[in-house]
DNA sequence: GCCGTTTTCGGCCCGACTGTTTTCAGTCG
């Protein structure tokens, strides 16, 4: 098994767990974070830059150092550093980290002291009292770890956005709803459109006297406060979910937006460029000696380093700012921009709603086309439509397009790709769609040469339009296929097909990062709702944010265009 | 360990809250 990105970042994440226990130079800790978080973020297999003879120092945050030990890794599976450390540091110690209230100095102190390694061995120790008297350890701090050691609560729970962005949004207006309060607006990783999200920020400003942060605590859905300030709350919900709530001074609130939203990663970056330039950023404005010279809004904390205002779904560090720096970002897409869905079932196959009232619905969407797109009759899904009722399907759609104004129904089929690249209906029913999707359904655990090879020879058939569900995954349910992402991307282009973005929250397949990829290649994307019911039209604009995070604009976006475009571009042409 | 319009050394993002402390370290985001 090949070693795989993930993989040299967990290797990393460790040397830097296991050197903050020692103490080590923060600084050293931070570069292996860093690295970390980057390769995981990085489009490209680092073996095959590597084996493309890429230089790996190219990379942000990777030097010379780092970019040995990824070869080492690739080369070698493991890693000599991280071996050398657990000959000072039990490996277990990483793991205690995990848990919240315990972390590097607590966790070496408790190992010094008391020989813990394991949360077992902590346990114990709790329920016999032994660390209440270590120093920097007391009473309070014993319960509340036991507490959370018993209560299983380390286990931190991540949420898909749909449902985040729906605890948030009663959120904010139980919040609005309280005197003195004058915005309200979620931040961090829901503004960014990430696709799922361990925890909720919500930045308001407030007068002096608003009890919003009482408001905030007796909130019916809370479970736990964390911690209360006056500026700062931290709760978790009955659902398990985090929320923090920050409040500050109108004239702050573009500086703390900016803050909170993050990433992380991208805010100590622009902090870094305001520190070349003699500026302080936090997130109550930019400072130059104290002088406050902006963070009234968001577009003035970046003009205070010299960029444009920057699209929350860019703010990950993975580019943005160079790109930023060069020229004009682009003009991500948005929802309105897309004209069409490409992706929906009816009740004729596993949907619960008409060909009609799926018609009806797309145009109180404003949609103009709508491609209908049940499931083929070899995948194992109910009632799937076999040649005889798609014919009849037809017919109802023809009809319909005679009837219905400002919607135009296109015929199509989700095809079931079969274990050897086939398609499962006839050349004949095929090439009178006016578009095929192609799906797998079946045999997710292909190597990862075979699954390559299959989606290529069905890309091969010469009606195959759009690769649906690139990756097969479902959040917390099945991961995706072993694929050679970059290449099927690459063939896409030659053979005049497009990938499909399927906005189902639990789908949200493809990824940013193949967004990005097909970019580059000139592989147009199609944001289509996957819809089975009217309802879930509305899914469409977590699509369009991660869509955003690929850095896609409607040029980018097969569905933007109209439908005579449409048409035209779906009648692919074989290089 | 990385990085460079202070460029091969000397910096490295910043603040809130808690608990254990008598002024602050640790943790978190």
């Amino acid at each position: 098994m090949p070693v795989r990105n993930a993989a040299i970042a967990a290797i990393f994440d460790e040397i830097a767990d296991l050197l903050e226990i020692e103490s080590a130079n923060p600084f050293r800790i931070r570069a292996y974070r860093n690295a970390a978080r980057t390769i995981q973020g990085l489009g490209a297999d680092l073996r095959v830059l590597l084996d493309q003879g890429e230089d790996l120092t190219q990379i942000p945050g990777i030097g010379k150092d780092l970019a040995a030990k990824i070869k080492e890794i690739i080369d070698t599976g493991s890693c000599a550093a991280l071996r050398k450390l657990h000959e000072r540091v039990p490996p277990a110690l990483s793991d205690l980290l995990r848990i919240p209230g315990l972390g590097p100095k607590r966790v070496g102190a408790l190992y010094k002291a008391l020989g813990i390694r394991t949360r077992k061995q902590l346990q114990s120790a709790l329920q016999q009292r032994r660390i209440r008297n270590l120093p920097g350890f007391g009473e309070k701090t014993e319960a509340r770890i036991l507490e959370v050691l018993q209560a299983d609560l380390q286990k931190k729970r991540h949420f898909q956005l749909v449902t985040a962005a729906g605890y948030a949004e009663s959120l904010v207006k139980y919040l609005k709803d309280t005197k003195g309060v004058q915005d309200v607006i979620v931040a961090g990783s829901v503004r960014r459109c990430k696709e799922t999200v361990g925890d909720l920020d919500i930045v308001a400003t407030a007068r002096r006297d608003s009890p919003v942060m009482d408001r905030f605590t007796a909130y019916d859905e809370v479970k736990e406060v964390l911690s209360q300030g006056t500026t700062r709350t931290t709760i978790v919900l009955k659902c398990g979910l985090q929320v923090d709530l920050r409040v500050v001074p109108k004239t702050s609130l573009g500086a703390a937006l900016q803050y909170f939203t993050g990433s992380k990663a991208h805010n100590i970056a622009i902090r870094r460029l305001g520190q070349r330039r003699g500026l302080k950023i936090n997130e109550y404005g930019v400072f130059k000696n104290d002088r406050r010279v902006g963070g009234a809004t968001e577009k003035s904390v970046y003009a205070s380093v010299g960029l444009a205002y920057m699209p929350p779904e860019l703010r990950e560090n993975r580019g943005e700012i160079e790109l930023a720096r060069r020229g004009p970002l682009p003009t991500l897409v948005q929802l309105p921009d897309c004209k069409g869905d490409l992706h929906c079932h009816t009740r004729a196959s596993n949907g619960g709603n008409s060909i009609r009232e799926m018609a009806l619905a797309a145009r109180a969407h404003n949609l103009q086309y709508l491609a209908i797109t049940d499931h083929s009759k070899g995948s194992s899904i109910a009632r799937s439509l076999d040649e005889r009722r798609l014919l009849a399907q037809w017919q109802e759609i023809d009809r319909l397009n005679d009837e219905l104004e400002g919607i135009y129904l296109l015929k199509g089929i989700e095809v079931h790709i079969l274990e050897d690249g086939r398609l499962d209906l006839a050349d004949t029913i095929l090439g009178q769609l006016d578009l095929v999707l192609g799906s797998i359904y079946s045999d997710f655990g292909l190597s990862r040469a075979k699954q390559t090879r299959r989606i290529q020879r069905a890309m091969n058939h010469p009606h195959f339009s759009i690769l649906a569900d690139p990756s097969g995954r479902l959040l917390e349910e099945r991961g995706p296929i072993n694929v050679d992402m970059a290449r099927v991307i690459h063939e896409a282009r030659n053979r005049g097909c497009f990938l499909e973005l399927n906005a189902q929250p639990k789908r949200l397949d493809l990824v940013d990062s193949y967004c990005q990829m097909a970019k580059q290649e000139g592989v147009l994307i199609s944001i289509d709702s996957g819809a089975y019911r009217t309802s879930d039209f509305d899914n469409l604009r977590f699509g369009v944010g991660q869509a955003r995070r690929g850095w896609l604009t409607p040029a980018d976006v097969l569905n933007t265009s109209s439908l005579g475009k449409v048409c035209k571009l779906l009648k692919r042409t074989m290089q």
